[in-house]
DNA sequence: ACTTTGGTCGAAAGCGCTTTCAGAGATGTC
DNA sequence: GACATCTCTGAAAGCGCTTTCGACCAAAGT
């Protein structure tokens, strides 16, 4: 038999109010209780039942989390800091996927919901803005990737622009003025920002980017893949290419190689994120790191800000920065064919 | 105020316990009543609230699951398996990482058994065996690439000498001699199989397995990429090189290619696990696809059969094959140097 | 000495469900 | 028709904790 609180009680001759109270730090009580019920829990090895502690206090302690796919390579950093940011305030995430089908993530939400789950964290969420604001009012709600703000909802973002600067600079610096853009899907926030970011940049420096130059990868592997080819058979030039993730940026990388286009001394490809594997593929991935792993501590943090009701200090967070690696090299004057 | 199950008895005018035995489908009930149940629940909207169901049944319909990080890529579609057989019981996976740390995994698990998990599955556990067995005496424990066998645990696998088998004899068919492995790392039950299967297989086509051509990649990239650097380095002559997993080999093949030794006309390298990327990298790796997916179901289902206390039809998992892309080829005549 | 404060603690209610127990009908058997 | 047997249902206990409320006691104020 499981000890329980009322058996530490006992034993400590105490109530279980009072070792609810230790358990808790909601009140204070004599050294000497405290004392007894702590060598009482040590000796019983108690460790309190979740669901009683759940259903009587009104909190569950998890936090749900969801995620397109729970291995995808690019939240693994992110999983990671809420993962460990949650630890640290003795709260446990409880994953799930939702295969970026906006219908699947409704009804993950309302199992998690149904769970208890105190607050939900969405990296990327698919659902519109109503659904999203109508949870909102039910929990607290955290989302990446896009904008959002209520009275029980905040997003949690660092600046996408700005990454797409930052490629589009690299390849300027680098003498590039022919440039082809991977994007993600279509009515992403993140992928249209990037984009924003590269427009704005090569527009200042009078860089057109012609509408054949910029292809949809649903930020796969398999989509960055056949985007490339695409813009290899729509026989535009360019002499630099933008996935806006890296395993697109994978994928192209792949279709370059087979259609005999060598990076970077034709090509020069620079991808988006930093996953782990951009310094293994060949030629070492050029990329824009950003700050994932941050992503999800100032996720797991702003939840829990909501969770609890405490006005949380205004910490924003990193920016990105580029990881120059071998897929970029100064412009050639030839042009692939 | 959230519906609770008394509101709905009441609104449907029968009592709480007949609510219950409709939820649960632990007793009949007559058609009449149970239409008007159903139309209450719906017109409520109510959600069992899951801390009481826990609670006062004993059962929290969640299963934890330990891998040693989640988004490893190795255990992606183990996880995916475990996620969509449990959904289809109706359970849910709390997933944590352990960080190949042992400590941290008993951590976890007491984590775990505090928040009423009904079961455990360890996706390659750290732990002694002793602990294992300790806490498989507190509750249901599966446990995947390694043995284990209890009252309340059990093991799920493939065969992983196979695996080894199938790389071997793969290098041996296209005339390879002089082969190297990179294992895994010390202790690993899967590791030791694996490299037991190629042993065997080398043994009898008569080729002898230097000890130098030996080396250990501790299953990331950066140790494949040093072991492979550590091989080249020894002088040691081989046409073939094994690396017991994919992300090994990624590393093994990005020290082979700064070595300026060709993959494959040079040297084979072949993979073991077929996860996402190995299509992606440069040449495609061929590797030994093993059903990952399938061990997460089959995880899934073996713990819910110990929970149930059903017995589980004994249904043997897949086998793995080889999938042959472009990192082997026949062996030359010439040896790197 | 007598009320006031403040700090500790216990009794008890109750969180939202499941489950046992037994009662009430309905049905079947001799 | 009397009795046993089912089938369906409700009352009530209880899962293990939190939390309110008030009791109690010591220290402080008058």
């Amino acid at each position: 038999m499981k000890p329980s609180l009322k058996m530490v009680a006992a034993r400590a001759e105490v109530s279980p109010a009072t070792v609810s109270r230790i358990l808790n730090g909601t009140a204070k009580v004599s050294a000497e209780k405290r004392a007894r019920i702590e060598a009482a829990i040590a000796e019983l090895g108690f460790r309190p039942n979740m669901a009683a502690r759940s259903l009587a206090g009104g909190r569950s302690m998890s936090i749900g989390v969801i995620t397109q796919f729970i291995s995808s390579p690019f939240y693994a950093e992110a999983l990671k800091g809420l993962e460990d940011e949650l630890a640290r305030q003795n709260y446990i995430p409880i994953f799930m996927s939702s295969n970026w089908d906006s219908a699947q993530e409704e009804n993950q939400i309302a199992r998690l919901i149904e769970r208890n789950v105190d607050g939900i964290v969405l990296l990327s969420s698919q659902m519109s803005g109503q659904k999203l604001f109508e949870f909102s009012n039910e929990l607290p709600i955290v989302v990446t990737g896009r904008h959002f703000e209520s009275i029980q909802g905040s997003s949690v973002n660092w600046d996408n622009t700005y990454s797409g600067v930052l490629a589009a600079d690299h390849l300027l610096e680098l003498g590039h003025r022919e440039i082809a853009v991977i994007v993600g899907a279509e009515g992403h926030e993140d992928s249209h920002e990037r984009m924003q970011g590269i427009q704005t940049r090569l527009k200042e420096s009078g860089v057109m980017l012609n509408a054949n130059c910029v292809q949809m990868g649903g930020y796969t592997e398999q989509g960055g893949y056949e985007a490339a080819k695409a813009l290899i058979a729509s026989g535009e030039p360019f002499t630099g290419l933008i996935a806006l993730n890296d395993q697109m940026a994978i994928g192209a990388n792949m279709a370059l190689r087979e259609a005999g286009i060598n990076v970077p001394s034709q090509v020069s490809l620079v991808g988006c994120d930093d996953i782990q594997f951009a310094e293994f593929v060949d030629p070492p991935l050029t990329t824009v790191h950003q700050p994932i792993y941050e992503l999800g501590e100032q996720a797991a943090k702003h939840v829990l800000s909501l969770v609890n009701k405490v006005r949380l200090p205004r910490e924003s967070i990193k920016l990105p920065h580029m990881v120059v690696r071998g897929s970029t090299a100064p412009c050639q004057v030839t042009v692939p064919s």
